[in-house]
DNA sequence: AAATATTTTTAGACAAGTCTAAATTTATTT
DNA sequence: AAATAAATTTAGACTTGTCTAAAAATATTT
C-alpha cells in the first residue's frame, strides 16, 4: 500500500507514543506530538482505520495494528539507516541528522533501503543507540539499560545518555566515550560503586557510578 | 524560497524544455512532460509568475528567469549528485537510477548536498555524462564534440549519439558502449579513419569511422 | 479577411490535509 | 447523580494541486 508522507507521518507517531503497539494513544496526544489541531487527528485516524492500519473506537483512542506496525517499523528503519549513513559516512554530528533523516524515511524505494543497509554492513544499532529492524521488522537487539546493571566481563556498547547536560558530556567526551563505543567492565568496586571498563582498544576507563547511573547500554 | 516539490518539478520542466532558459516554453508542451492537464498548467504558471520564478504573457508561454534557473540547476544538482551516489556506490544500474533520484532531488538540506560531493570527490558528470552543476549553478565541463575530433590518449566520456536509428543504437549496445562510458582513444588508423579505444576496464574497442562520428563525447 | 482549427485560459468541482468553532461524548467534581 | 470540566468529533471553511467543460484568444486555412 502507498501512503502519504503525512499518513507514514501519524503512523510513525502512533507506533512510538503507543510504546510499540503496547497501548491506545488519545487523540490529543497525537495531536500534541505533530503540532497539529485534534481535529485534523480525527480525520486521519478515521483515513488510516479504513486502510486498516490502526483499530479505532470513536472517543477512545486509536491501537496501533499489525499492518501499521509494520508500516512503522519500516520507516523507522529507513530513518534509522539513513542516520547511520549520515553519521558514518556523510560525517554529520549525531545532532544534525534528525531532520534530514526525517526526510530521507519517506524515499520509496526497496532496493535503495537494501543497497544502503548492504553498503553499511548491516548496523543494527543508530547513532543515537536505537535498534534498527531488518527487513521484516524485527528488533535483533535487547534492551537498553543502565550501565550499572551491566554484568562482569558482558560485553556491552554505549547506546544513549540519561543525562543530556552539557557538563555531563562534556565529560564523556574527555573519557573518550560517545553513543556506539564498546567495552566490558572488568572490575567493580563495592565500596563506592565505582567501575572500571575496557574499551575495544584495551584502553581502561575508570567510570563513578554517578557516571555509570547516566550511561545506557545494550548487551552485544 | 521553500518550493514544494510540485512547483520543483515544474520549474525544473520549464527548464529544460525551454533548453536552460533560451526560449519560451508553450502550456502544452508542458502539461504533455508532466502528464496533466494543460488548464493544472495554466494555474501553476501563474503561481510561478507570482513567485518571480518565470516571466509570463497570457498565450504566449513562460520564460524562466534567473531565481527559476537558479532554482533548476539546484534541483539538477541534486538529481545528478544522487545518480553518482546510487551508481557509484551503492552499485545501481544505470537505468535504475532515474526514479530515486526523482524523490531524492527534492531533499531539503544544503549541508547533505555539500557532503554528498565531497563524499563523492566533487563529479563534474553524472552516469548518463550530463554535466552536475557546482553550487552557483555553474556547469564546469567542456562542450560535446565528435569523438572524431577527440585527440590521442585524452580521455573523455560518452555524452550522447547523433544519430538515433535502432540498428546504429543496437550495434553500441553490443560494442558495450553507452552514454556515461568513459574511455581514451589508444590508435587510429590513418588509412580509414577507424579507431581503437580503451574503456575503463581495460577492454579494448575497435570503432569505424562511421560510429565514431556519431558518437559525442565529453573530456574529463 | 472570414471561417475554422488549435491553443490557452477561466470557471467550477474534487481530494488531501489543515484549521476554528460548535456540538457531543466521556470523565471528574461536588 | 447532577453539574461541570475535559476530550473528542463534527461541521464548515481554506489551500494546494488536480480535473473537465466552456469561453476566449491566437493560428491556420481557404
Amino acid at each position: 500500500m502507498k501512503l502519504s508522507s503525512t499518513e507514514e507521518n501519524y503512523i510513525k507517531a502512533i507506533y512510538h507514543l503507543s510504546n510499540a503497539g503496547e497501548k491506545a494513544v488519545s487523540t490529543n496526544t497525537i495531536a500534541d506530538e505533530l503540532n497539529t489541531a485534534a481535529a485534523s487527528v480525527s480525520d486521519m485516524i478515521k483515513k488510516l482505520a479504513n486502510k486498516k492500519l490502526v483499530n479505532y473506537k470513536k472517543y477512545h483512542g486509536v491501537n496501533i495494528d499489525d499492518n501499521g506496525k509494520k508500516v512503522a517499523l519500516s520507516i523507522i528503519r529507513k530513518h534509522r539507516l539513513w542516520e547511520v549513513f549520515l553519521v558514518d559516512t556523510l560525517n554529520f554530528n549525531w545532532d544534525e541528522v534528525h531532520e534530514v533523516a526525517e526526510q530521507l524515511e519517506h524515499i520509496d524505494s526497496p532496493l535503495l533501503t537494501a543497497r544502503l543497509d548492504q553498503f553499511l554492513d548491516y548496523p543494527k544499532i543508530d547513532p543515537h543507540g536505537d535498534p534498527i529492524p531488518d527487513e521484516e521488522g524485527n528488533i535483533n537487539v535487547g534492551p537498553q539499560f543502565s550501565l550499572l546493571e551491566l554484568g562482569l566481563q558482558e560485553e556491552a556498547i554505549i547506546t544513549a545518555v540519561e543525562n543530556s547536560e552539557s557538563l555531563f558530556l562534556q565529560h564523556l567526551d574527555n573519557l573518550g566515550l560517545r553513543l556506539g563505543v564498546r567495552f566490558k567492565i572488568i572490575e567493580r568496586a563495592e565500596f563506592d560503586g565505582s567501575i572500571m571498563i575496557q574499551l575495544e582498544e584495551d584502553k581502561k576507563i575508570f567510570l563513578s557510578k554517578e557516571v555509570a547511573k547516566n550511561l545506557l547500554v545494550r548487551n552485544l
